[in-house]
DNA sequence: GACCAGGTGCCAG
DNA sequence: CTGGCACATGGT
């Protein structure tokens, strides 16, 4: 790495990794294209990444904080090996070679998937975005923003994150801000419990359910056996065994058939899915309701929307 | 317009 | 324990 005005910058050996695929797999949400890579920000440091084949440029950050962000540590050979066993899974774990599951910084990661229920991933972003935009720090001398401290969110209404796009996602958040903010709640005491302990504390707060605090665990936990159930991993699942259960059953089933990785596999057929790579056998809808609210409710599967 | 989106919280059987 | 609805917002 060279230094260039202060400016760190460099190029990094990347092998198994594609920058795209990571980024726009639905676990992080504010990297923006730009210059043929991507402009954001790991925690409060602005950075702009561009891949060249196996080559990673990077400016802006130290490589070794780089490198931990982007879990290059992973050994994603021994990842897709662990669910050879299962053709569906092994096929996507093929399909998706680069695709990695990040460290995400805590309280950013937590704070954006209390944004995910019943958002498509695009209107996450934009969420994040709008967050980012109006209550976020710019970053010395780029227009990024980094995502807002628990104490700025705390301070303001839910009025004021309803005007964000937040919709009823705004009281969870800013509940959760407040218990947060006050010390009630300290995301690094998760890091030394096991995962089961920490699922629990993570849905104590307000706007968090089994889902969330799973997609909190794998992305800034490192806990890569936690299964999101979500509407696309609970049709994966449901079709796989062509039974229907609730959502943490499904969950256990995940996690007992796609092994010690079932986060990561799971991230690999999520993104299969959505990207319509992985067909489901489409089911009809029941007549007459018009609601569906379970995470397995049957349905044909929906189109892929992914716009990169 | 109806339907759906990487669900959660709450209430009735 | 399980099933059923309301909850906001934006896109196809």
């Amino acid at each position: 790495m060279n230094a260039t005005k202060g400016i760190k910058q460099g190029v990094l050996q990347c092998p198994e990794f594609d920058l795209r695929m990571t980024f726009e797999s639905g676990q992080t949400f504010h990297w923006t294209e730009q210059d043929g890579g991507y402009t954001g920000c790991i925690g409060t440091t602005a950075v702009h990444l561009r891949q060249e084949g196996d080559r990673l440029h990077y400016r802006g950050v130290d490589a070794r904080v780089l490198s931990h962000y982007l879990a290059f540590d992973h050994d994603l050979e021994e990842i897709r090996a662990s669910c050879s066993a299962h053709p569906q899974s092994h096929e996507a774990a093929q399909a998706c070679r680069g695709l990695r599951i990040m460290r995400q910084p805590h309280w950013e990661c937590l704070a954006t998937f209390i944004l995910s229920p019943m958002k498509q991933v695009a209107h996450i972003r934009a969420m994040s975005l709008a967050l980012r935009s109006r209550y976020g720090k710019r970053l010395k001398g780029t227009p990024i923003r980094s995502f807002p401290e628990p104490q700025v969110l705390a301070s303001l209404t839910e009025e004021d994150l309803r005007a964000c796009g937040l919709g009823f996602r705004a009281k969870g958040l800013l509940g959760t801000a407040k218990l947060v903010a006050s010390g009630a709640f300290d995301p690094e005491s998760l890091v030394a419990m096991p995962t089961a302990e920490a699922r629990t504390a993570l849905c104590t707060l307000p706007g968090i359910g089994r889902k969330v605090a799973n997609c909190i665990l794998l992305f800034a936990y490192e806990r890569l056996e936690a299964v999101p159930v979500d509407v696309w991993i609970g049709r994966i699942l449901d079709s796989f065994r062509s039974r229907k259960t609730t959502q943490e059953k499904l969950e256990r089933y995940g996690e007992k058939l796609l092994g010690p990785y079932a986060g990561y596999i799971q991230q690999y057929l999520f993104h299969q899915a959505r990207t319509g790579r992985l067909i489901l056998p489409s089911q009809k809808k029941p007549t007459g309701r018009v609601a569906r609210k379970s995470p397995h409710s049957k349905g044909s599967l929906p189109r892929a929307t992914a716009s990169a």
